[in-house]
DNA sequence: TTAATGTCTTTTATCGTGAAAAAACAGTTT
DNA sequence: AAACTGTTTTTTCACGATAAAAGACATTAA
């Protein structure tokens, strides 16, 4: 069980024992990029919590400056922002400190348009949960993590430089994505990214998609799903037709134009299950760059097709057009799982 | 909106704040037993962990000494006991001190039979979880749970008597089941046992098991299961013989029938969802005793009717009986769902 | 030499604590 | 009076610390 040629450039595997079930267990570890990552150091007291959701929306916000010459109110900046007051005072009280806007009270005068240098940089402003799961999935899509290994949450929230809490929190969130199990009063054990799981999870993505798919269709002509229908239609045309520069952006219309199908069920756990869905796609994309542009294309071709069904309301076209798509889509992330053996 | 005449012996919901949306906000308290239950205190330092996988596997342990002379080798009763070698430790030192057994290294004879007192009380065998989980519920079914209500990570922290990362990690953990959500940056918001919750979990229910019945019907003569199965049929007529006096067995048995059934879906999304439904029906069996001995003897017939359509392997046969459980196990449920306004 | 016991180390479960962020309250302005 | 700003309180998020429990290592008995 041996990995490739490399193996001997990734040196922190523990020894393997040997159990009574023939699981040999290894530990997953993080390779980080460049040596160890060390958040938060000489602040002598542990620092509590980052002010991500300040830097944040303080990024947004700069956004803002350049369409107005006035800001609106707090309470109004808050629901702009999606945060709370107190947050929005403070982006204020540091867009004056450093000269972007006058502010006196109900005033907020915009003095000049943000710098790049304004703006705080992205990598502050990931929630904690954003950074360990990145770390993570690193870990798990870039080989080196066989089924049965354990996972230690100590170790990993060393390795990523952020509390044991943090990370015991992400793995039982994480769990429901069916990758990785909890052995009671005991270490997580890592199911991987297998063929198996890749069947299992597009088994349901089938069904549940095929029966939004014509809860859909059946969609009264009043609805507001046909405008966001056509929107996404559009959208994909123009995909389409720019498809050789902009096949990238592909991922992120997909997410979009399934949800929407998805919601069509109007069942949370069809709504939710597609969570499941996006992020092994996300990550998915992310790793296998194989053939991007080609499978892209195709897949807004079928979704094409697809929006084309829906809008006829023939449920044997809508059916048709799904099934075709999911099974391509299927392909697609089978293709890309490495592994050759499998009982 | 007031409750009973009871509502004065819970005063402590906060006041409904209006909110630009029309759902009412308001919070989610446990009313408990009997005042206040406080946990561990009069330690000075905040006492990290309790013992209670040693007292459970204490008291399992105790009922080992009614059977043997004397007890088997440390690593042998950590795996029966499923427990590490340092907790078996523990548990025979106790044992020693109390005169229940002599050990002197590998022998470890049974001195005495253990008496009822010998035993830790029940309540502090639970699992931290299990404790939060059962005060929970009970809030949440006992009524006075409006959708829409917040949930509050300290107000329960302090009303159970636990610190809040175990509230905060039993919230992630009981999303799943997809009856609360989080907002984020902020606190959890009740969707409420709604009739529409109900509704959307037989959608699932029914998709997922008529799947597996059909799998499992479709399973080799030689698979376990069907011994398996042959097992479950002999308990349920058992039952059924004694359905008068041993009518609330019924709720464990039902569970273990239908985990059989799914597994044979090889879908760990399929076997994960039903920890959803025996959740669900677990609490509202415990709570809904209306015609409870009624409904498990008409239940167990359709059980007994369903097991042997699966063994004629008759896919037609078991698509019918299958539907025809679950039709009623969905009636029985949505009829104990009070609730009168839904929009 | 295998499998147990005895001992020591590491990891998990849980708490209290403190800063960030939200929410509530109180006072102002229009 | 409605909507805003100023101030205070409460809650969430994340950390380090510590006892319980698991796991690894060392030693001994069969």
């Amino acid at each position: 069980m041996r990995r490739g040629p490399d193996a001997g450039t990734r040196p922190d595997f523990r020894k393997a024992i040997p159990l009574p079930g023939s699981l040999r267990q290894k530990h997953l570890h993080i390779a980080l990029q460049a040596g160890r990552r060390k958040r938060r150091r000489a602040t002598g007291q542990g620092m509590s919590k980052s002010n991500n959701v300040y830097k944040d929306a303080y990024n947004r916000g700069l956004r803002l400056l350049d369409e107005t010459k006035s800001l609106p109110s707090e309470p109004e900046l808050g629901t702009l922002l999606g945060v709370s007051r107190t947050t929005i005072r403070t982006i204020l009280a540091r867009m004056e400190e450093t000269g972007l806007i006058a502010w006196n009270k109900r005033s907020k005068t915009v003095l000049r348009v943000p710098r790049p240098d304004d703006f705080f940089p992205e990598e502050e402003t990931d929630t904690l949960s954003q950074i360990i799961e990145r770390s993570f999935m690193r870990r798990l899509l870039v080989g080196g993590a066989e089924p049965g290994m354990q996972i230690n949450e100590l170790e990993l929230a060393r390795e990523i430089g952020v509390g044991t809490t943090s990370v015991r929190e992400f793995l039982i969130r994480f769990s429901r994505f069916g990758l990785i199990e909890k052995r009671r009063n005991s270490h997580w054990v890592l199911k991987g990214f297998t063929r198996a799981f890749a069947l299992e999870l597009t088994e349901i993505r089938e069904m549940f998609e095929l029966r939004s798919a014509s809860a859909f269709a059946a969609l009264p002509e009043d609805s507001p799903v046909w405008a966001d229908l056509d929107l996404l239609e559009d959208e994909h045309r123009l995909l389409a037709r720019e498809i050789a520069t902009r096949f990238n952006e592909f991922s992120e219309l997909d997410e979009r134009f399934h949800r929407l199908i998805h919601r069509a069920s109007h069942n949370r756990f069809i709504v939710d299950f597609y969570d499941v869905i996006a992020m092994i796609f996300h990550y998915h994309y992310q790793w296998n760059k194989a053939q991007e542009r080609e499978r892209n294309e195709v897949a807004v071709a079928e979704h094409l097709a697809y929006i084309a069904a829906l809008k006829s309301r023939d449920l044997g076209k809508v059916d048709a057009a799904c099934r075709k798509h999911l099974k391509s889509a299927r392909n697609t992330l089978l293709t890309s799982i490495p592994e050759g053996q499998q009982p």
